[in-house]
DNA sequence: ATATAAACGAGACGGTACGTCGGGTCTTTTT
DNA sequence: AAAAAGACCCGACGTACCGTCTCGTTTATAT
């Protein structure tokens, strides 16, 4: 019935060089930047033979996906503040913050960059890394339609994509610092940005 | 008082060279894609030498730059279409349609990938590049707050980062197709995501 | 006390690209000559890398030094023929034919005329080249003297100068054709040249 | 009747140019060697444009031949010194005394380098250059023969082969320190290398 | 104990593109 | 007509990485 695994035959992957080549690539990103961070420089200096990254992973942006989930659950979740406006700014300004202080954010500018030249990568990230991340604003929406906050007919996934490419935005044009604007824009989407007195 | 400009000595640029440059370029975006598209290659399916581009360009991005800039202002505009929502909603589509429907559009998904490893391009076009683009959306909503028709509070500024977040968003993640979302997105925008019956 | 040697680690050297250097940069030396004797026509004639050529090879001149030893070897010897003359004139005949006859001798120019602008190529080139090729002159020589053939207060390395040098000029001056001149000179050297009656 | 002159038309040859192209190769020469005197250089530092250089020579080594001249006379004769033992050697040490002081015996290695891949320029120079050197030492064995000092069935051109090889012998392999050799190979040369006592 | 299997480090391999250098030519304006 | 300036095409340079491919070695399970 259940699904049997067979144990596997042979000598087990080694934990020490896992953690050297995430260790190594983490370190070159860090002091030399993406351009520097080769998968030769990696396996140099995680005292590693090249094939070992490759049997791994398929490539670069695999590897950072793996560096960047670790240290993404962290600074970004979906907590319930009671106000769906501060749930959101909280929300936003974190995932900024993240971007700015880890190294991850780097990573991730470079995984968004390496993916416009790789459809089949670009393809695997929409298929298992982007739902994973975008469920956090997904579910604080969802919370606040049940509680009838939101316009019943809206479209959560056009709003998930206003938030989310706001913060590609300032991400990818390196404007991540700490500023008022987060506040005006949560506040623009959340009541619009007409005039009151003379709907259109 | 008037500068002087003193005629330029020795051989003049060569308007062939420069046309032939840019021509093998798009010829391979068009067929090969980024990747293929190699200063190497250009300067052989152009008959140039290679210095003669690394003379003008200082690189494949500056050279895309001024492949882009030539096709993009024939479509996108910032027409009066009396109402604000008609034009966003028109500015928006054939960002989004030019994007899809020239070459120029990838090379902008290029553009902006290479400028996430090399500061100094992005810088470069953050000064020299982005301003021209956001205008057009700038112009519309400065006019349509002239018309009263939005909050007069309102950080215009903050309105394009969501417009044109959205739009990058879409675009790097290769959702550039024609669906009813753009509609719902500018609507989104206007009109707030509370429902009225119950403002937070 | 038996010299340990440590087994290779990593992938061996592969003797079928080492042949296919070889190989491609006498035929290229052959049909072409030199000058269009580059690293890049090698290479891609040989069906190899640029890297695999630099990594055993630090230049053109060492590559063509192990063409060059190989050829030579058959050609010029130092053979017992009974008497110092016919020994002489044998080995002189035997060195200016064969650089007359083989590609290696054209390479001979070229390294040497290589050596002239590279001190380090050069100062490689005499340590580990000369003594080799100099030694079936000296050979000859030493035999000779121990026979009680000549002068005991001999100096043998300058009349292997002179001997020498004698095959540069004429290769270098590109006379390399069959002429009575070896002998006139072997006898000039061996019986000196002024006239007996009246020694200076 | 008599060959007319027309006078030259436009403007005339700047010998201020000239000098300045000559003073900067023969500094390049000395301060950063062969391989670094390259035609764009000594444009960039005579401040004269390339093409002025391939008007009037058509290659380095003609150039170069123009540097050596001017220098090669005054350390070079032929002198009645009495005995021919006297001016051979004297003559011999002068010669590698003027290529190890003067730029021009650096330049003289690179002509004979530069011949050996141009045979074009081999030729030119077999032609004109070599006999005006090689006067010399043929001047000095025909004095001697017509004072009966040598053999007189001797052919003064193996002589001059012979003597000047050896001083080629020891230029191109970078041995011009002034040591006893020359001497020993004078007397070498004179007498004859074998014992008297056992003539082969 | 001994086979079998997989992972490992090391490093050579065929390639591709890089950015630079210099050669020799061509095209301007200036003298 | 010659000069300076400098752009042009060309081709080779030596380097850096890519992703793949042997090797000999190590570390497990299966017999």
């Amino acid at each position: 019935m259940g699904e049997r695994e067979k144990p596997p035959v042979g000598r087990p992957r080694s934990t020490a060089s896992h953690q050297a080549i995430l260790e190594a690539a983490r370190e070159l990103l860090i002091n030399k930047g993406y351009a520097a961070m080769t998968i030769e420089g990696i396996a140099a200096k995680a005292g590693v033979g090249k094939q070992t990254i490759y049997r791994w992973w398929p490539n670069k942006a695999a590897l950072f996906m793996e560096l960047y989930e670790r240290e993404a659950t962290e600074y970004v979740r979906s907590p319930s503040l009671g106000s769906l406006r501060r749930e959101l700014v909280e929300q936003t300004r974190n995932t900024l913050r993240f971007w700015r202080e880890t190294v991850s954010g780097q990573a991730y500018r470079s995984i968004i960059a390496e993916a416009q030249s790789d459809p089949q990568a670009l393809e695997r990230w929409r298929q298992e890394f982007m739902p994973k991340r975008r469920q956090y604003t997904l579910q604080t929406l969802l919370r606040a339609q049940k509680r009838g906050e939101l316009r019943p007919d809206l479209k959560l996934d056009v709003v998930t994509d206003l938030l989310y490419g706001y913060g590609w935005y300032r991400l990818l044009t390196d404007r991540l610092e700490e500023d008022g604007e987060v506040e005006a824009m949560v506040d623009a989407l959340l009541e619009g940005i007409l005039s009151r007195s003379n709907p259109s």
